[in-house]
This record gives C-alpha cells, sequence and structure tokens, in this order.
DNA sequence: TTGCAATCTCTACAAATGTAGAGTAGTCTC
DNA sequence: GAGACTACTCTACATTTGTAGAGATTGCAA
C-alpha cells in the first residue's frame, strides 16, 4: 500500500486539530468548538468531517444512531505533510535551505537559537554513529 | 497599505517560477515550459496567469499586442509565504517546534547539520549585539 | 404517548481552483 | 492581398473546498 499523501487544507486542519483534542468525540463537541473559533454552523462542520472520511483522514464508529470520530491521520503525519508540501514547493524538495531560510527570517531569540544549536549537536552526534 | 499575504496555490508556485525564470515573458513562454512540466495547455496557462495579474502576483505591460509578465511577488515573500502558513497550521505559529521538527525528521546528513550549527553561531552572535 | 433535545441526513449554493477548446486579431512573408 | 503563424480573447466546464438551512430520526423525560 502506497504512503498516503496528507497534505490538509485549512479547514480540514481546525477540524483535525478538534479532533485530536476530543477524540473519540462526536461531530457537535467538534462544531462547537469551531463555533468558537470560526463561527461554523454545525452542518459545515458535519459536511466537512463526512468528506474527511471520504478522504481518509478520519474514521467513524457507530453506536446506535450516535457517530463517534476519531482521526486516522496522527499529528506527526500532518505535519509532516505540511512541511514536505511547503518544501516541495518553495525549495524545491530541500530541507536545508528551507532551514537556512528560517535562520535568516530573524523571528528566532537568541535562547531559541542556543536550544535548536544543541539539538543540531545531538543530532550530529547520533549521525556519527 | 497592508502587507500583502502571499499564500500561492500549486498551479500558481508552477507559474511564478517559471516567470521567474524567464521574466519579462510572454504567456507562450511559461505554457511551453509548463506543458513540458505539466501537460497544460496555453488557455489553461493564460486563465491562470490572468487570475494571478488579479490577484496581485503577476504585473503586465503590453506592447503593440503583445502582453509581457513579470512577477509582483519576490521569492523571498512567496517563499515566507509558504513557510509561514505551515508553521501556522501545523505548529499553531511557532517557528521552533517546526525546526526542531525538520531536525527530527532524520532527513539531513552530518555535513548539513555542520552548516547548519554554523549558521546558528553566527546568528546568535548577531543576535547578542 | 407526547414533546423536546440532540444528532443525523439531504440538499443546495457559492467561490476558488484547475483545465481547455473555439474563435478573433495582428503581424509577417510570399 | 492572402495565408500562415503567433498570441490573445471569450467562453465553458469540472472538481474541490467552503458554507449552511431544512427536514428527518432517535432517545429520553415528563
Amino acid at each position: 500500500m502506497a504512503k498516503k499523501k496528507h497534505e490538509l487544507t485549512e479547514a480540514e486542519w481546525a477540524i483535525v486539530k478538534a479532533v485530536w483534542d476530543n477524540e473519540p468525540c462526536a461531530a457537535p463537541t467538534v462544531q462547537e468548538v469551531l463555533e468558537k473559533q470560526k463561527g461554523w454552523a454545525y452542518s459545515t462542520v458535519k459536511t466537512m468531517m463526512d468528506r474527511m472520511v471520504s478522504k481518509g483522514l478520519l474514521k467513524t464508529e457507530r453506536i446506535r444512531n450516535l457517530i463517534l470520530y476519531r482521526s486516522d491521520v496522527t499529528k506527526k503525519e500532518a505535519q509532516k505533510g505540511e512541511v514536505m508540501r511547503a518544501v516541495k514547493r518553495a525549495f524545491d524538495g530541500a530541507l536545508t535551505p528551507m532551514m537556512q531560510f528560517m535562520l535568516d527570517s530573524g523571528e528566532l531569540s537568541k535562547k531559541q537559537l542556543g536550544e535548536l544549536e544543541s539539538m543540531i549537536k545531538n543530532r550530529k552526534a547520533k549521525a556519527k554513529k
């Protein structure tokens, strides 16, 4: 089975995050969360969730007439899909130039840079093995 | 004037890259590039390019009946738009977790890690000032 | 049993995005 | 001038994504 591509739309992100935070949960639960964040109506949310089921992003379990939703894409999978899409589009698939771009953005504090440096050292040590 | 948000669609990326590589250029030039890459017909490309003009991503200059296109978004602006969209969607707007995620991806060689480490040190030194 | 709340289903529409063919217009060469 | 070539214009359609109201169904409490 081919590796599934997880490239979520803006609305799908909002929904899957709400599901991650509440799963297993019913559609009205997700709708309440997104009513506050986006002002979405129940039928909006339900429609999109059912589409996400069709797309393999969510899965359902029926208990009597209640439908419980669970995510079928992990947070890491979704994040990877988003990151790799950005890398592919904006940096022709090259991870390092994108990291350099982010470092050059000037939005990282000295502390954050220090943390990243430590992480890189750890990474290098492991890569040495 | 508010800062424009540059979040390009998949097709827009393909087109703007071709324009960057050839500007100023006419639509048929872009189409030839994308015919090879995507199999797109002239009218497909022209339509999308004109929509991009409406969206402020490209601009035109008419010389007799020939229309020359130029990008109205720089590579850096477009890259920033893509990166920040990914950060916002997948990491709730936090740059550092995304960089950590990328470091954890295991796709960087020891050499690349070393280069990044050097860059971070430079960045830290500058941030100290 | 009835009424109400909760949830689901059905259906619809709009905008954005992707895709393209047919027709028109201008220029250049013969 | 005619024809060929190049580029533009006009128009259309499909899919995807976003958005939602109205109606139907089920379960529980009174």
